[in-house]
DNA sequence: CGCCTGGTTGAGAATCATCAACATCTGTGG
DNA sequence: CCACAGATGTTGATGATTCTCAACCAGGCG
């Protein structure tokens, strides 16, 4: 019931009563669990989740080479992935909006390949991995979920190369802001407004461009009618279109 | 103990005593299992591999959109993973050599996200993945396997996002050679000589660039003493140097 | 022998990065 | 409540890397 033990003054922004939720009734569920689990099934993943405090803006999830014990759900906000290279620089290796699970890197090597921060205030589900590996051997289509979820991680990376490898600038922002579109849609929420949880400078980060590359190419999308921009605030005006200048085929 | 049922006269180049291999015994078994089997569970892991007839170069193991059933352990050659885009161009996700495994892409949707090809003739272990699904239930330890296999072939997705996202034409190719070197030593070949045994057009699909490209930075490395060429043989002649040149943390 | 695929090399063009200036927004402290 | 500093975003001018187009070469196979 009381879930604030390491919590205390931390909780300005979300109603203490979503402490209540439960897999069984989270209205993510069918999101983060397409899969049809039997209802003790739920109760069991239900016991092994932990719905911690939520994360203040630019707060970290996990870092890159902390040792790795959880898999986290995205209940709200919004997270982004990112690795530092080399020579310093960020690479953004994705956004996690609610409903879609992250961490799934560090299984690997037991760390974290990736460091993970809050975009936004944003509230996760934590599922440490050795209890779900237990449940994933006492239900078949547990494991069969769970390995479908890092298959999917699989061909979204390589959605990504592809995008990175093939299309333009115009072609990489049109293509991030449909599938923002389509994980909204998801969600039952506006396809066509919403609001950029990221910097312009996260999304060059993720599509391999500079910033001033982004900002102009929004800039022309404005110009061209195809979307209406206030700062992070974004209309979808031309869906079509802007499918048309993604020009990759769009399923997500 | 005769497998060939399917294989008839189809395996000119192979040894038929290579027939007999068993996990237990396979030469690769420490790359494609890092793990700590028991032996009884080696055991059972055998009794689900198939052993099919060779691939033939630029024969397809299977194909975009195929029905998902097997993941595949490469057991000798080497084959690539590839997607065609909206535009009808070819996207080259991955090269597999030998004790890496491919495949996992389908799991998600129960249908092979990429295409798979030899790239020279070549041997594969095919692993029904409903069998696997069976014993990782069964055994913890090979489930824990598998959820890293996945795993690392997600951290190797994000890695060469950044390659496309942050590096040059060099350092990217670079990266290449200092990869396929890597897992050359991991099978106690050569990390200095070896053969490519891919085109440079594959080379130039994988790493996001044009044949030409390619083409020239190899010369160029050629002229600099990095490297000697003759066509498809490389000689790496001074592998510090390119791990300069490739600019990149250098963990594979 | 000659065709065809695959690879190399060159010249010019295009996209995007870089550098720089300026605008806007945010939050903090006077 | 306003002023200001720092971060974030926009816009412009210039330049570099890589692509495109084109010609040519080499090797393998019928």
């Amino acid at each position: 019931m009381i879930i604030s033990s390491q919590q205390d003054k931390q909780s300005p922004d979300v109603c203490p009563h979503n402490n209540t939720i439960s897999c069984g009734n989270c209205r993510l569920g069918s999101i983060c669990l397409p899969l049809a689990l039997e209802d003790d099934e739920v109760v069991k993943l239900d016991e092994i989740v932990r719905r911690g405090r939520p994360l203040q803006k630019s707060e970290h999830l996990y870092r890159e080479s902390d040792e790795f014990s959880s898999v986290y759900a995205v209940r709200a906000g919004a997270i982004k992935a990112y690795r530092i290279t080399g020579d310093g620089q960020e690479q953004v290796t994705g956004f996690y909006f609610p409903g879609e699970i992250i961490g799934m890197d560090g299984i690997a090597k037991g760390k974290y390949a990736c460091s993970a921060k809050a975009l936004e205030t944003s509230a996760v589900c934590e599922i440490p991995f050795h209890r779900l590996e237990e449940l994933s051997s006492l239900v078949p289509s547990m494991q069969r979920h769970f390995f479908q979820l890092m298959s999917q991680e699989i061909t979204t990376d390589q959605q990504l190369i592809t995008l990175l490898s093939k299309n333009s600038a115009e072609e990489r922002i049109a293509s991030l802001l449909i599938s923002i579109s389509a994980r909204n849609a998801r969600r039952k929420l506006s396809e066509t407004h919403f609001r950029l949880p990221m910097s312009r400078t996260d999304i060059g980060n993720f599509l391999g461009l500079t910033v001033e590359t982004v900002s102009r190419v929004i800039s022309r999308f404005n110009k061209q009618g195809l979307i209406s921009v206030d700062s992070k605030e974004v209309v979808l005006l031309d869906l079509d279109g802007l499918k048309e200048t993604a020009n990759i085929k769009t399923e997500y």
